[in-house]
DNA sequence: GGACAAATGGACTTTACATGTCTAGCTGTC
DNA sequence: GACAGCTAGACATGTAAAGTCCATTTGTCC
């Protein structure tokens, strides 16, 4: 049997390599996710992982010095994830408004849903928040620049006329966030995108759609 | 407000009357089931039951005087809740088979479905057994006997025939529930009887209808 | 065979938190 | 005002999780 547990089949391990490593954390990660979701942050062990995982828990901590570290490192690797398909998404088919309709719909899927469901929701964006504010904090303002772009874009292109609501790309973008952040927050976070969200769209691509 | 968190609504509380207490008793096994379902009796904690239940952890302790009481009254509660529904199963219309079959479905969907698709299943199974042996083996008795006495019954009748497999009812009902739970330990356990458990039960109808 | 890397089980300290108990105080009823 | 029910909060105690360390095992490579 080989040393690594983390073989990708065929292929001998070349232990000492970035990949391996990387791979086990990935994997760590991946096992580490549901145990959170399950029973959120406090009440998950290292053990509990650890076991998840099907490694010990002294290996755990040769990958994170940390619960922590941990937690910080899930969270990194979701909104990194998730940010890659949000740019996919934003440079696909479609209208600006299809496409800003679908790189939500990511965002929303990548980094809301997976909790939205879990009774410990709550509890894990507080501990996301308290650990990993900066990462969360960069991402919604790399979307927001990314929303902002593909509005001031579409509006170039004539393709949506923001005179009429008197808005500048980087406020109607944030207006789209705060609004999406505020009807997840009171109903409960379907994946995808829900009524209230499709009807929020509807309102803006009526809003700022040129006439004739 | 009355001082009272139970009342019915429309009617005064009357306190220090037995209705109230056994109505809070209930509320907190009502609100308690499922925090043990989700965490198991370990992660669980009073804190957790409390808040569920919607009162203060200093409350709960003038309802159970641990948290091992509060498991054994659930418990109880859910043994002596199903068995009555068992013994109207058994009394119900249909062949012997149909009502055992009615009767152990109630049975499974009563006392192990509820736990059956958490993760923490078997902690709670064997805390169970650690906490309230006497009344899981003295419910499993009872239903042994209720099950016993519609065989016999049913034999005296004429409807089935047992000298064809030379089982007396006690046996042939102790068979019955040991194949259950060994169908259930294997599979997962659904609501109400798997495929399995209907394959059995036709076994069991083909082997003792007596002939003509 | 020996050198080496990776992973493990287990022992250990420290720290956090859950349990169970108690008291003083609040709220609404009679 | 007396009383009952509930509560918040403090408390001592015990359990267990976090984090650290090391001896040992397992498998790889030379």
């Amino acid at each position: 049997m080989s040393s690594c547990l983390f073989d990708t089949v065929g292929s001998k391990c070349q232990c000492v390599c970035m990949i391996s490593t990387e791979q086990k954390t990935m994997h760590i990660l991946d096992a580490a996710l549901p145990v959170f979701v399950r029973f959120g942050f406090r009440k998950a062990t290292m053990a509990d992982i650890a076991r998840a995982a099907g490694i010990s828990r002294a290996s755990l901590y040769l990958s994170f010095n940390s619960k922590e570290d941990l937690f910080r490192a899930g969270s990194a690797r979701a909104h990194r994830q998730t940010m890659a398909e949000v740019e996919v998404a934003l440079k696909g088919q479609g209208s600006v408004f299809d496409r800003i309709e679908a790189a939500i719909a990511t965002f929303q899927r990548g980094l809301i849903a997976p909790f939205g469901g879990s009774a410990e929701a709550r509890e894990l964006f507080e501990v996301n928040m308290a650990l990993a504010a900066d990462i969360t904090l960069e991402t919604r303002e790399r979307l927001l620049d990314l929303l902002s772009l593909a509005l001031h874009e579409a509006a170039a292109k004539g393709e949506i006329d923001l005179g009429a609501v008197e808005a500048q790309p980087a406020s109607l973008a944030g207006i789209i966030l705060a609004a999406m952040s505020g009807i997840k927050e009171m109903r409960g976070a379907e994946p995808g995108l829900g009524d209230d969200t499709r009807l929020f769209m509807r309102l803006l691509r009526a809003a700022v759609t040129p006439p004739g």
